[in-house]
DNA sequence: TATTGTTATACTCTATAACTATA
DNA sequence: TATAGTTATAGAGTATAACAATA
């Protein structure tokens, strides 16, 4: 019979402290032409092809008032299209630009670069760890 | 022989998107006396029992302006004390008060129970997973 | 009426630069 | 002079409430 070794209650701690510091480091490495907050809105709207604001905003787990103010950045930058869609006037069809796709690849490559120079020193079992331990993480909160 | 399976920019990008939408789920979850940067701070206070401003902001990943900030609210509402380092007159010397052991310890288990629900689904294996990967992740980003 | 998105507003989070106090 | 922390200031990130446009 084993002890079970991972509750709950101390999971979800130490996942918080993981991610928190994940997050500010994220953040505040290096020098960029994008926000983090921009470049993983991007990278939803690139995966995508072409969605709607709100559900941009729903898979970017943000408010719709908080994803139009990062698109309208965006788009004065002249990295995404929007247009209405022509099936119900009341959506907004939001798209990246031949620009906004060439900034998305390099600013995405060296916003990761310290990431991926650390993973580069993990071994292989630890890499797959993390990348199972990211496909549960992006299941558990919803997708 | 085997292929490698998780490249490193791979790898980044799919750990980027997991870190960015689970911290705004932590941030958006439930109704709070405390905020998640508070929260995160009294923790890494209450591991310590005392430990001066600026070994926080380094634990925290935050530069000491954004750490006095956090301390000063805290201390207004009595969460934390501080005192001089009695040897080193510039240091600053920072404890939870009893109040603030109280609400952390209510505040970390209402934080993070909707992350402990979740993973209350998960099986032992899948647990353990999310406990090394977070592991791999403070040792990767230092600590 | 209900839904989608925007505008107005405000608070949190964090940083850099300049300053103060102590060593 | 060098170091620890604070103050001043500003920008990024996000939310709620109220509104406009469309369905």
């Amino acid at each position: 019979m084993s002890t079970p070794m991972s509750t709950g209650p101390d999971l979800a701690a130490i996942l918080r402290v993981a991610t928190t510091r994940t997050m500010r480091q994220l953040r505040a490495v290096g020098a960029h032409r994008i926000t983090l907050t921009q470049l993983s809105a991007m990278a939803s709207i690139n995966l995508a092809g072409e969605l709607t604001l709100g559900e941009l905003a729903a898979r970017e787990r943000v408010q719709p008032p908080s994803m139009t103010r990062v698109i309208t950045t965006l788009y004065d930058h002249g990295l995404v299209s929007r247009k209405s869609d022509p099936s119900d006037g009341r959506q907004v069809l939001v798209s990246l630009t031949e620009d906004g796709r060439k900034i998305l690849q390099e600013e995405a490559q060296t916003r990761e670069a310290w990431l991926a120079e650390k993973i580069g020193t993990l071994s292989e079992e630890e890499k797959q760890t993390l990348m199972r331990a990211s496909d549960i993480l992006l299941r558990l909160i919803g997708e």
